[in-house]
DNA sequence: CTGAGGATCCTG
DNA sequence: AGGATCCTCAGC
């Protein structure tokens, strides 16, 4: 089944786990394009002392109380971004966070190439292995922010994984690097996975 | 205008 | 354990 925007317009809760194993596709310069698993997600909603969507609306953070299935990109630290995903109704302040992406088994393709007899390009495991390295490695900043990700595909989709294995087991636990809200177990990983930015 | 803090990552 | 590094927001 095709990912759309109704896919996104549930409570976080319900996407994160949901994405884990679709793919994350993203164009890239030369008209290369990058095809990864996603495999590390946190879900933070509005009533949710964690969520930047916590204290209402700003600047920053009116994408989150906009449409499901837009990117939500913030800079943290002065040094990284990290990519989200707005999901629930309109109005309500919540997004998951992509955490990591493996492409591993990434394959190059040229838009401009029919022939699939591309080289495996396998690159390191690790290289999204948390939120900021991901966004460094697909080139991801606030130019990317608000932007569609559901298809048609323009700059950045999440799309289905045909190959996606139903059996795989998710490991459900507290979210990284926040001060609020410890205990919440709303982060998502595939199990056994290491792309996946800690165990 | 000012200052504090942050959904990270790498080094030591 | 600490530092990089800068944007955002609240407060005055």
């Amino acid at each position: 089944m095709k990912i759309t925007k109704k896919f996104f317009s549930r409570s976080a809760l319900e996407v994160a786990p949901d994405l884990i194993g679709c793919v994350l596709m993203r164009r890239m310069e030369k008209g290369k394009i990058l095809k990864g698993m996603i495999v590390e997600t946190e879900a933070y909603l509005q009533a949710d002392p964690a969520c930047h969507a916590y204290k209402g609306i700003t600047k920053r953070n009116e994408v989150m109380f906009g449409p499901a299935g837009f990117s939500y990109v913030y800079f943290i630290y002065g040094v990284h971004y990290c990519f989200n995903v707005v999901t629930g109704l309109e109005g309500q302040g919540e997004a998951v966070l992509i955490r990591a992406v493996d492409f591993s088994y990434e394959k190059k393709i040229n838009e401009n190439d029919d022939n699939d007899d591309n080289e495996g390009n396998s690159y390191d495991i690790r290289i999204a292995a948390g939120p900021g390295k991901l966004c460094k490695f697909l080139n991801i900043d606030k130019s990317l922010n608000a932007k569609p990700l559901f298809l048609p595909f323009n700059d950045i989709s999440i799309v289905n994984n045909p190959k996606k294995n139903m059996a795989d087991s998710l490991v459900q636990c507290p979210r990284i690097g926040i001060k609020l809200a410890k205990d919440y177990l709303w982060r998502w990983y595939l199990k056994g996975n290491k792309a996946v930015s800690r165990f």
